[in-house]
DNA sequence: CTTCTGTATGCAAGCGCTTGCATTTTTGCT
DNA sequence: AGCAAAAATGCAAGCGCTTGCATACAGAAG
């Protein structure tokens, strides 16, 4: 075969190579790496012939191959617990338009709260070449650090700040942040507090939360006897079975803090139908500020979190990261109680 | 330097390669390679001796030379308008869960319903390697399509069945779906309606979907007059705008139709605080059958999607055709009408 | 006109893996 | 035991790109 037909054989057969775009303009491969990488270390005159011929050739570079040369992919791995709760896939949202800023994508995998499988997933990231690595919370296996110090991998812990914790975080305290919210219930004459929350096992976020009721109480002379605490799986309907299981408690709690929107959403659909009115029989409170914490009724009282910041700081401290720059602190975010009508004051008795 | 200081000093420098297994394991790359990705062809034995060795180095493949060599990356890539609605998350997390049964990992990018951004997505996913990619409704630049075409990139289309498209898509008919939710409201009465959606430019989905209230409206021989349609983005507060809107028609419309559960939300609370009761001075219904659609009150009616088997029929089907079996058709799913209190007889006028 | 700098470009060696083909070993028969 | 066929393994050529170093060539200085 000659090369005259190797050439229109290979423009026939479709994707274009660095080569391909220095045989039409008269270079070496060299010269149009530098040109797409580099574009100062080349002659304006010799640049625009390049950047005419990728243009007619619709050359784009070949990632694998750019990142098995350069070690380096632009790719950044995210491993979330689960997307169906809005309130990671917003926080994404946020990093990933970042990243897209910065020409980084985002390879996306979920743990379903398990430390087990998010440890396979930080290995298939890594495998992958994932450049840095965004995790929520601090909770996961030894080996998973272990391998993530061992690799050098750059990695973030958002959703949480704590700053007894090394490594590099950016969120909120979720303990002080409960404590606050807690606090405001028990100004309002609340002395038995009733919690639905996620499951505490491997998951800071939620220990911390239940301990910062904890705390409010404690502040107030209160025995934690006073409070009623009730794991349940994510979602309305569960919501509202732990509600009602905390409302056969005796005596029954005049306030009930809830993890999250939703499960405060399904808590109160539940009172509804168990003849409780919101707040004069019994308050409820949720977590996230979603839209949701607006969309009931009564509207509910949350907490409202920074996920857009944490999602966007993110990614701005692991771009930096990535070129060496690694922030020396921790960042706290901060949050903010917003009061609604689903808290009120505790029923007479 | 020896051979001694070489391995030596390689493995105190970290990532191991397949060449310090073959090594290691006494054996040729290609065997090493083979019993990882072709376990079948390689002798029970040196299999055992070569994952012995893959496990003492704590081997992992480098899947940028992998793609490189193998013209595979073991990625798909997903372009979703946004993660903000959790419609769109909860369906990736369906698809992304079945791609990790199959090894594949997920690379997000998101088109905030923008034409020219997701072009640009395309390109750089393509460019990234993607195996095959998932794409939402049927809107795009013909640029888009030729890309597609021209890199025979496997692609679906989810979110959207309309047999009049050629390409592979997964979902269900829009219009359809509609249509059978505005009769419900129609028979109940109502003879004015009014519709809050999302934009429709470059919307196939939405503008579906006003297509189905019309061809309802049809039916029942109304007058495309009796319609009155406002855009507006997604959002609860956007909603509530949407409706005001409406509510200030003369007539006003009985029944409200909005495009998705957020929206409705919206738009009931606006109802409340305009001391309109619902569904006696006017009914609403959501689209998603989302939690929200039970969460609020009155609860909403609204179409039950099914965002989970999209998912994951989309990542079978893709993963499929990876394969080279490319299906024949595409698929439609139902969805069904759930009737609730926001949906009831139109007011006695 | 030569020598020296500095800049633009080219050369070519990988990056770590897969895979077609060649070679060796094993297996099944006669 | 001897042979062909099948199975297992090894060889080595890439995959498309980056990058250290060598080379070429410009203009400045002598």
């Amino acid at each position: 075969m000659t090369e005259q037909n190797k050439v229109s054989l290979e423009a026939e057969a479709g994707v274009p190579t660095l080569e391909d775009v220095a045989r039409a303009s008269g270079v070496s491969t060299a010269t149009v790496s530098r040109c797409l990488n580099e574009p100062e270390r080349v002659t304006e005159q010799t640049r625009a012939r390049v950047m005419e011929a990728v243009r007619s050739l619709g050359y784009a570079p070949n990632f694998s191959a750019r990142a098995l040369a350069a070690k380096r992919t632009g790719i950044f791995g995210a491993i979330v617990p689960t997307l169906e709760n809005a309130i990671f896939a917003k926080g994404l949202q946020a990093f990933q338009e970042e990243l897209a800023r910065h020409g980084i994508t985002l390879l996306v995998a979920s743990s379903s709260y398990s430390p087990a499988l998010e440890e396979e997933q930080v290995r298939a990231l890594i495998a992958r070449g994932a450049d840095a690595l965004l995790l929520i919370g601090h909770d996961r296996t030894p080996e998973t650090y272990a391998l993530l110090e061992q690799r050098q991998m750059p990695h973030i812990v958002a959703w949480a700040y704590d700053p007894s914790e090394a490594r590099l975080s950016i969120g909120f305290d979720n303990r002080k942040a409960m404590k606050r919210l807690a606090t405001e219930v028990l100004l309002r004459g609340h002395a038995r507090l009733g919690v639905i929350t996620a499951a505490v096992a491997n998951n800071d976020r939620t220990r911390e939360r239940v301990a910062g009721v904890r705390d409010a109480m404690a502040a107030q002379d209160l025995s934690p006897d006073d409070l009623r605490v009730v794991e349940t799986p994510y979602g309305a309907e569960t919501g509202a079975r732990a509600f009602e299981e905390i409302m056969r408690s005796d005596p029954r709690p005049t306030a009930v803090l809830c993890a999250n929107d939703v499960l405060a959403a399904g808590a109160l659909a539940k009172a509804r139908d168990l003849g409780l009115r919101v707040p004069d029989d019994v308050s409820v409170t949720g977590f996230d500020d979603t839209e949701i914490a607006q969309i009931v009724t009564p509207q509910l009282t949350s907490v409202r979190v920074p996920h857009w910041d944490m999602g966007q700081g993110a990614a701005r401290l692991l771009v930096a990261w990535r070129s060496g720059e690694r922030a020396k602190d921790s960042i706290e975010l901060s949050t903010e109680v917003v009061l609604r009508g689903s808290l009120g004051a505790a029923p007479q008795e």
